[in-house]
DNA sequence: AATATTATCTTGACTTCTCAAGATAAAAAA
DNA sequence: TTTTTTATCTTGAGAAGTCAAGATAATATT
């Protein structure tokens, strides 16, 4: 069995291959996880002994089929633990990041299987997130894009990034969720600002770009 | 923030000094966490520094109030964990201890306040084991005594030994289960096997004396 | 009291994860 | 190409928890 700080290696690295945007070197695996460049030295040559990555020192850093398969593991156990905890045990969909960031490291397969099977094997997390099955595989997210991007009509909000609960909390209170409509009512992209609708109270919000961004939505005709 | 080996090793010496029958001395903790002697004369050097337990060497262990309280509310913690395990999530009560071992040092406050919430405030585990409260009180458990003692009569089951998991399978594939009452039909002490009897669907069960020291019960007229 | 047994303690060593600091290689700038 | 900057690697050391083995103290036995 991986240890907590080794779970933690294999997810970080994932995340980062499946971020486009970031290249996997060992600095910007240290950023995520908040150590030094020479700590992540030391456990990529560990995590290689392991076969759990492929590590070309100086060169390269990618998780092996058996290490992909493990983080995938993980993030599964995360965000069924989310789910469960905002689902079953009312918890705030803004809290909960922290509490499954260290119950993902500990939860028994036992347990894990009876969350999965109390909220009826759900595919995507509260915030939009979607929970690996069993094998490791992800239901297809469909086409999203940032909502900075949209430039105007109705979208359907899917996914918001969990980790930055200020937003999490802002969004909730202005009862912006996965899973439901709105709508583009004007843009100004000079000023980098754009207002929506919420259609259910008809309130009118506006959002700023670097928010916007973080935000993923489908566009519906 | 204690870690989780303090945080057992406070728990051990709390249980052996509630035990009456056990000595609190360097051998008695090492056997209950299954570590070596020398490995607990350090770690009570440690304690004692941290003030958690009143240590004289090749004398006495002790637990200081600030140790004890900490204790309780590792064992609230591993009791409401159990609790909720078996009746939100509908887990065997014989599985629960194991979980309960793990999570006990890792839950959140938050988390387990809501826990207690949605319980309605118990103040007994599944295994009739008193929860204390927040402020590490226990309600008064009666006067209980092992079913082995009892003679005759009839009698509430109120506690069961939660460490041994197939005693508790067998407990309850027999319906013998912490709140209900039974009777003792007939005794052998010579064999040291007793019969009793469950009155919901009146079969008659044998116990062995060892089984019957485990189980703590309160007579009824 | 002398000896044997048992309990406890101390020391040295190992594991896992971490950082700091200096060494080295690669990339960018001159 | 030479120099500077940046990224990465290596080494040494520390914290937490553990065991093995030898030292010491306390208790039992003779």
């Amino acid at each position: 069995m991986a240890t907590s700080t080794v779970e933690n290696y294999l997810k970080a690295i994932l995340h980062l291959a499946e971020d486009e945007a970031a290249t996997i070197s060992v600095g910007s695996i240290a950023k995520n996880l908040t150590v030094t460049p020479g700590t992540v030295s030391a456990m990529m040559k560990h995590l290689s002994d392991e076969k759990l990555v492929d590590y070309v020192p100086r060169r390269s850093v990618a998780l092996t089929a058996k290490g992909k398969r493990q983080a995938l593991q993980v993030v599964r156990r995360h965000r069924l633990i989310e789910t469960f905890l905002v689902q079953v045990m009312g918890l705030d969909w803004a809290e909960v990041h922290e509490e499954a960031e260290v119950l993902e490291h500990v939860v028994s397969g036992r347990l894990l299987a009876r969350m999965d099977e109390m909220l009826g094997y759900p595919r995507y997390d509260p915030h939009g997130d979607p929970i690996p099955n069993e094998n490791g595989e992800y239901a297809d997210p469909g086409d999203l894009q940032p909502l900075a991007e949209v430039t105007s009509g109705r979208f359907r909000l899917l996914r918001v990034d969990d980790s930055d609960s200020d937003l999490l909390d802002w969004l909730q209170s202005h009862q912006l969720l996965p899973g439901r409509e709105y709508e583009i009512i004007s843009r100004d992209s000079i000023a980098g600002v754009m207002e929506i609708l919420v259609p259910k109270n008809r309130s009118h919000i506006q959002i700023g770009e670097k928010a916007a961004s973080r935000i993923l939505v489908e566009p519906v005709l």
